[in-house]
DNA sequence: ACGCCGCACTCAAGTAGATCAGTCTTTCGT
DNA sequence: ACGAAAGACTGATCTACTTGAGTGCGGCGT
């Protein structure tokens, strides 16, 4: 997709012509990192919103100990918390896990973006929503799923929020993330997280291979996961319901 | 605290007089629910803001089969998510832990409300951030600390959190919640929650007896959970902050 | 085309926390 | 004031996941 924001907003509320144009002027110009570097780290202070056009980044925490934990994954059209500049001191730091290319709104840009347009104004508001929700989903994953459904959720979620932007098919998607990456966002160790896979492969349900994620058995892995997308809140041009046999 | 709401909000940003007022006005009338009761239900179509005023609530969210986790805790001040009304099916539970005295703005009041007064915008706004900062310090906690390391953090926390609304002193503060609901916030058993509680109780850490927690020596604590408050993100008239010896 | 380093993968202990099946204590409704 | 129920606490056993110390493969830079 070639602009993946306006792609993702207009998943939350369908946008105009002028709202897309508005948009794309308030980009500033795009820049590009290479993968493991950080976007922005923790206790900077930030003054404008990061949008993903392409690659993978991730907000990460880490314990004075050097533990550390992914707390979400930001694929393209994720922006870097909207109205972020509010808070002056970033508790978390943004790393790119691939080569990340992003582009900034300035502070200024995005409020008289959001005076302007009431429609891009709700975008956002319902896109912060539904960033908040899932950052509770991956709670409950922490809190009550065993390592197998963590895993499995993660995938299910995955393949979802990047067929929003038309890079995932029903079945397939990119999955660029290191068994290490996988293991520092489910709270587990790259030991298990690599017994865990050849589980969920042993049992038929996927192949990961080359950063390549597909899914045999859509439907026997979000069972196995407890996956209900409803938590992701898309409400335009959703993926087509599963037709019943 | 008579009104927990602009006590809360005034740590984001200072309010003037007329804010209060619009604040107070904005507010419905304060309704009582008992405790374990729920305030929405998963499902619901959500179409006002509740405030907690007096009380403790949660956000939780059931899988199919019966595990339950707490997503987060509210504490009077809190409210359930400004411009939750924007989405049509809340994706959680919101129920009373304690008995409950909540109060209703509607959609539209809101709104007027913000549009009024860009200083309570602002306070929305950067509320809704802490919230999320809240919320990702948790999947920190679930995902990389330790039993001891996450109850010691949630004592930490709670103390934090209702400072700012008055209700709790250096070393100690109201904790009205059983075992199985730490168990259900913390992602593990009752049973094992309540082991955890006589370590700290033997480290001298804490006394935890008929709901009130008070604590022995904070920044030994704050030292065992890796706590550190800068994710709540309140600026205006914070806690004084430790005295170097 | 070669060497290197990150990544996937393996094995053998060790452990935090779960499970189950209770007893004892406090709270609360009538 | 009494009984019932909710909550706190215990002990024995079990297991999902961790730890640490590896091997081998494959992709990347020069």
């Amino acid at each position: 997709m070639h602009d993946p924001l306006a792609g993702k907003l207009s998943r939350y509320v369908p946008l105009s012509v002028a709202d897309r144009m508005w948009l794309a002027e308030a980009l500033g110009p795009a820049r590009s990192i290479a993968a493991r570097a950080d976007i922005i780290d923790e206790g900077d202070d930030p003054h404008a919103v990061n949008v993903i056009l392409e690659g993978w980044a991730c907000r990460a925490r880490q314990l004075a100990d050097g533990r550390r934990q992914i707390v979400s994954l930001l694929l393209p059209g994720d922006s870097c918390n909207p109205h972020i500049f509010l808070l002056d001191r970033m508790d978390h730091a943004i790393s790119a896990v691939t080569p990340v290319v992003y582009a900034s709104i300035p502070g200024a840009a995005l409020e008289s973006l959001t005076a302007r347009s009431p429609n891009l104004d709700r975008a956002f508001q319902r896109e912060a929503l539904a960033t908040a929700a899932i950052q509770r989903e991956w709670t409950v994953s922490l809190g009550c799923r065993s390592g197998i459904e963590r895993l499995a959720h993660l995938f299910c979620e995955m393949r979802a929020r990047l067929a929003a932007v038309g890079l995932a098919t029903r079945t397939t998607c990119p999955l660029p993330l290191t068994q290490h990456d996988l293991a520092h966002s489910l709270g587990q160790t790259s030991v298990h997280i690599n017994r865990t896979l050849q589980e969920l492969r042993a049992q038929g349900l996927i192949t990961l291979r080359s950063r390549r994620l597909t899914i045999h058995d859509p439907s026997r892995l979000a069972e196995l996961a407890h996956f209900d997308p409803a938590y992701l809140h898309f409400t335009v041009g959703m993926d087509p319901p599963p037709i019943e046999p």
